[in-house]
DNA sequence: AAGACTCGCAACCGCCGAGCA
DNA sequence: CTGCTCGGCGGTTGCGAGTCT
């Protein structure tokens, strides 16, 4: 099968940006006709476009069920759930985001939330933590820079050096981010992907792993001041839990969690928990790359510790958090 | 004040798969 | 089965606005 362009070229179409008359021609071609074949739009609508343009022109802009506007807290961390899910598949991530466009949600994540997860230390495809060094020592000196960190403190150190204890400190916190990500995902009834989750736990004998989980949660409630407390404050940036005040607003919602958690256990009622909201995504059941259409099970595994080890982490990984 | 540079976003390009004759 | 057309998708580009020097 030979690729064909969608417009002859030899019809001298316009291209570039739309006017105001234009806009309005097509908007007013397709409220009244709707949008049946796309080639014919143009010619119908008196256009000189071609119908490519026309309906990427109404899908991303025009459509009136267009949301225009900032991405809340809310969207942004559906977007690096699913991004961390899906990988690069803007639309089915979109149909997740009412009103949001695919073309919207692509350009938001790659201006926006991919500089954020670099600044988190995580990798904006894979969505794990950074272990390249080059690009960790590429970070520290941007960081530095932006954020005005003492120059001076700075000169002192060796950019390898402070790279690697970027990398450590990341590391860190991510495995820890993971076994509470790992914890809190199948309970997140806000996760389009979860949403069997509720009704496994009602059937199921839960009682037992709900306690389980909690007195796991507390275990991670401990380790995090013992990991992060030991943890050089390498700058001032808000790269990660780098400070006391963080730390304890970190405790205090692991804390509320688990409060949470607990009276969904005794109630086993339908409460909407956001576990997952208030932390990065840094579990990914399979590479972007792979996940493309498998499907990805978000059911509740008693075993959850033991899941941890898939994609050849063994545990040496988590050694050092579990000696 | 002005030129250089950076950033964000709308729009385009090229590929692919579905559907149809 | 083959060839053709169309719609959809993801990657890329180019331009305008804002910021820096």
């Amino acid at each position: 099968m030979g690729r064909y362009p969608c417009c002859k070229v030899d019809e001298d179409l316009k291209k570039g940006p739309w006017t105001n008359e234009e806009d309005e021609k097509l908007m007013d071609y397709i409220t009244k006709n709707g949008h049946t074949n796309w080639q014919l739009i143009p010619k119908k609508a008196g256009l000189n476009r071609c119908g490519k343009s026309c309906r990427l022109r109404w899908t991303n802009y025009l459509r009136p069920d267009i949301k225009r506007g900032e991405f809340s807290i809310e969207e942004e961390e559906i977007i690096i759930n699913l991004h961390s899910l899906l990988g690069n598949k803007w639309s089915r991530i979109a149909a997740h985001l009412p009103g949001r466009t695919d073309n919207e949600i692509k350009n938001f994540y790659n201006t926006h939330l991919r500089k954020k997860l670099l600044r988190l230390g995580i990798d904006p495809r894979t969505h794990k933590p950074i272990s390249d060094l080059n690009l960790l020592i590429n970070l520290s000196h941007q960081f530095t820079s932006k954020h005005n960190i003492n120059h001076h403190l700075m000169n002192n150190i060796n950019p390898l050096a402070y790279a690697l204890k970027l990398q450590a400190q990341v590391t860190e916190i991510a495995k820890i981010q993971q076994l509470v990500h790992s914890l809190f995902t199948p309970i997140n009834t806000n996760n389009p992907l979860s949403t069997n989750f509720h009704e496994n736990f009602a059937t199921s004998s839960s009682h037992v792993i709900t306690n389980n989980v909690a007195t796991n949660i507390q275990f991670l409630n401990s380790l995090l001041v013992n990991s992060c407390g030991n943890i050089p404050n390498l700058d001032n940036s808000t790269s990660c839990i780098s400070n006391s005040s963080e730390l304890s607003n970190y405790q205090s919602e692991l804390n509320s969690k688990v409060d949470n958690f607990e009276g969904l256990s005794n109630n086993s009622s339908k409460t909407q928990v956001d576990y997952n909201n208030s932390l990065p995504s840094l579990i990914t059941p399979s590479s972007p790359d792979q996940a493309n259409d498998a499907h990805v099970n978000q059911d509740y595994d008693p075993n959850t510790l033991s899941q941890l080890n898939h994609e050849g982490i063994d545990d040496s990984f988590w050694n050092d958090i579990f000696p």
